[in-house]
DNA sequence: CAAGAGATCATCT
DNA sequence: GATGATCTCTTGA
């Protein structure tokens, strides 16, 4: 049961983002828990990476990912949906993980509250979708994950992972990114069935 | 089923 | 003024 500390977030992001398998993403609200598996993620590696937000340069929204690994990027995307990434690596080493599916653990119920759907399979099997179960939104962006009294964060609870359930496969959604949109950069647990997307 | 459109707005040009 | 690290609903085979 220990929370993953900014030492662990420091590190390469796709190493991070493969790491990140099978850790629990919790969502404290007030005395609730509402958490689950984190079962895909994505790497996003910097300014030279051209799916990358940060590869536009350092503006009002990207900012975030320049600072130290360890705190939270919210952005709003698509007029309706947010998506959490968490900053990776060091100082002006524009690098985060997107979180894109967990599995349900604590506080199912909340979640269909959330979400407005009974389909358990519906209420975590993508970035928009867990972040509306977990009620997650702009006021996290670059808030830590790392601090004592976060309602965001990230634990360990010993769940272990072997290299070969992991699987490797391209990004979603970013096909205007030129030879960045082939590079196997999205981490998923074969067989899940909260995995956004097949591939 | 698969494919396509619509929702809806912060951010960047 | 255009677009997007998405999701849901509708259409049609």
């Amino acid at each position: 049961m220990s929370k993953l500390t900014s030492q662990f977030f420091q590190q390469k992001a796709s190493l991070v983002a493969k790491s990140l398998i099978g850790k629990v993403l919790v969502r404290r609200v007030g005395k609730n828990k509402i958490s689950g598996i984190i079962v895909e993620t994505e790497a996003y590696i910097g300014s030279h990476d051209l799916a990358c937000h940060a590869s536009k340069g350092k503006t009002e929204r990207t900012k975030v990912m320049f600072e130290k690994g360890g705190i939270w990027y919210v952005y709003f995307i698509y007029g309706m949906y947010f998506n959490l990434n968490i900053v990776t690596e060091n100082e002006n080493c524009p690098t985060a993980v997107l979180i894109r599916s967990i599995e349900p653990l604590e506080g199912a119920e909340e979640m269909k509250k959330n979400r407005k759907t009974d389909n358990f399979f519906n209420l975590t099997s993508g970035p928009g979708k867990l972040c509306q179960a977990l009620k997650i939104d702009k006021s996290f962006n670059a808030t830590s994950a790392t601090s004592k009294n976060t309602e965001l964060y990230i634990e360990d609870r010993g769940i272990k992972i072997s290299p070969r359930e992991i699987e490797k496969a391209k990004r979603i959604g970013i096909d205007y990114s030129g030879i960045w949109k082939d590079k196997l950069l999205r981490f998923y647990l074969k067989g899940n069935p909260f995995v956004s997307k097949k591939d």
